[in-house]
DNA sequence: GCCATGGTCAAGTAATCTATTGATTACTGC
DNA sequence: GCAGTAATCAATAGATTACTTGACCATGGC
């Protein structure tokens, strides 16, 4: 019967997409493409941010990498992971978007945990373009350094937000700073943002992050060594 | 402790996402959603083309609902569900992207059930537009007329792809058509370009279709009379 | 009021998913 | 080859999810 044929085409379509709608099923999962975004990863390194055991992260990965949205790459004793398409990251901006227009409680949450963000007027990626090719802003990548190898800001400096305190004189007083981080629910710029202003430094945070920033085809650079934004 | 705190919190903001990805970890919701994509349905009729339980279907839904990925309005005996928000769209387009790029099965799956497509010469969005515009071509809606009703491409004329055989003589042998239907993995345009090349007539189909269309920008019309594209 | 219809709710079972544990594989350096 | 580390595999218990059934609620027509 055709119709029979038919139902079981549509069973096995809807069954491909929904192979990705389940990798992106869980929270764990969802953390780690966050962290992916940023850069590859090993296992290891995944597992201990995320507060996993090792074998519990591999799992997840392998769930990814069966959705084909994760790659992998051996080096020696370790396996890095990478995002496998920038496609990846536009689905994680789509659901973000979602969320954040319809869900209610994503909104109190991050309320709740920030107080009110719009206080501290961050910039968003356009100004900051701006201000930056004409050098009357330095931008701060307050990521663990090996995310800022991985890939950051045109013309960032490195300074994770651990090491900001005794980096400080490094900074002088009489610049305007713009720190970022991992996205908008990332608190590392925020936290470098309070720092800063603490110190009498005038201090705004970049509205979005890193992924953002480079899915909107803005200039990045890899390396540690600074790069210069044009 | 400030870092359990902070893990306790994003325990919670990525539960949130996993929600939206929980709704779409289901082959029956994604097909729900591409319906829905088509126009606001009834739980029942919903039911019915899918194939499932009335019960079922209505829980799936509530599923989608809780996601804020849908909302409901009751018209006396029916309960109607809609899209909540385009983003759902958006969504949905990056999940097919994503698993057209990267997923061999569904390219295998594709390939078997439609053959070779490319030799049908499917129609862009952006050369039907203009073809519209200038008149070179007829653009039928070969879907339910009631997705027609509730939103179709500006200048289509709805011919239901059931319809089409014995609504021929409508269709004068000297234009040239091009048919489009719910989307790129819906056999309504390809069924009605074989019966119109069957009967003589020169006709290709939409590549997309129409939540695309939409998703676009480009020029749509309500209702059952014949807009005109502009 | 009653009935018919569309839809939801609640309970139960089967299937699936998650996280843990311990064993195993893959590779490096010696 | 052996030891040590990174990662995966395999087996399991506990939690979640999917679908069915039958009861229940909401609306409109009589």
């Amino acid at each position: 019967m055709a119709t029979d044929a038919h139902r079981e085409f549509k069973n096995r379509l809807y069954g491909q997409f929904a192979r990705i709608g389940k990798a992106l099923s869980s929270p764990h999962r969802l953390e780690m493409l966050e962290l992916l975004a940023q850069g590859e990863r090993t296992v290891d390194s995944l597992a201990e941010e995320i507060g996993l055991s090792l074998a519990n992260a591999s799992q997840h990965l392998q769930v990814l990498r069966q959705a084909a949205l994760v790659d992998t790459r051996r080096d020696g004793l370790f396996v890095h992971y990478r995002l496998a398409d920038p496609g990846v990251c536009d689905l994680y901006h789509a659901i973000h978007s979602v969320a954040e227009r319809r869900l209610g409680d994503l909104e109190r949450l991050v309320r709740e945990h920030f107080g009110d963000r719009a206080g501290a007027e961050p910039v968003p990626m356009d100004e900051l373009l701006a201000r930056a090719r004409s050098g009357r802003a330095v931008i701060l990548d307050t990521r663990p350094v090996g995310e800022y190898a991985a890939g950051h800001i045109a013309g960032a400096i490195s300074v994770p937000v651990d090491d900001l305190q005794r980096r400080l004189r490094e900074l002088p007083r009489d610049r305007k700073y713009v720190a970022y981080c991992r996205g908008p629910y990332c608190v590392y710029a925020d936290r470098a943002v309070e720092i800063l202003r603490g110190k009498g430094r005038q201090a705004r945070r970049l509205l979005e992050g890193f992924p953002e920033w480079q899915a909107a085809g803005l200039p990045i650079h890899t390396g540690l060594e600074r790069g210069a934004i044009r």
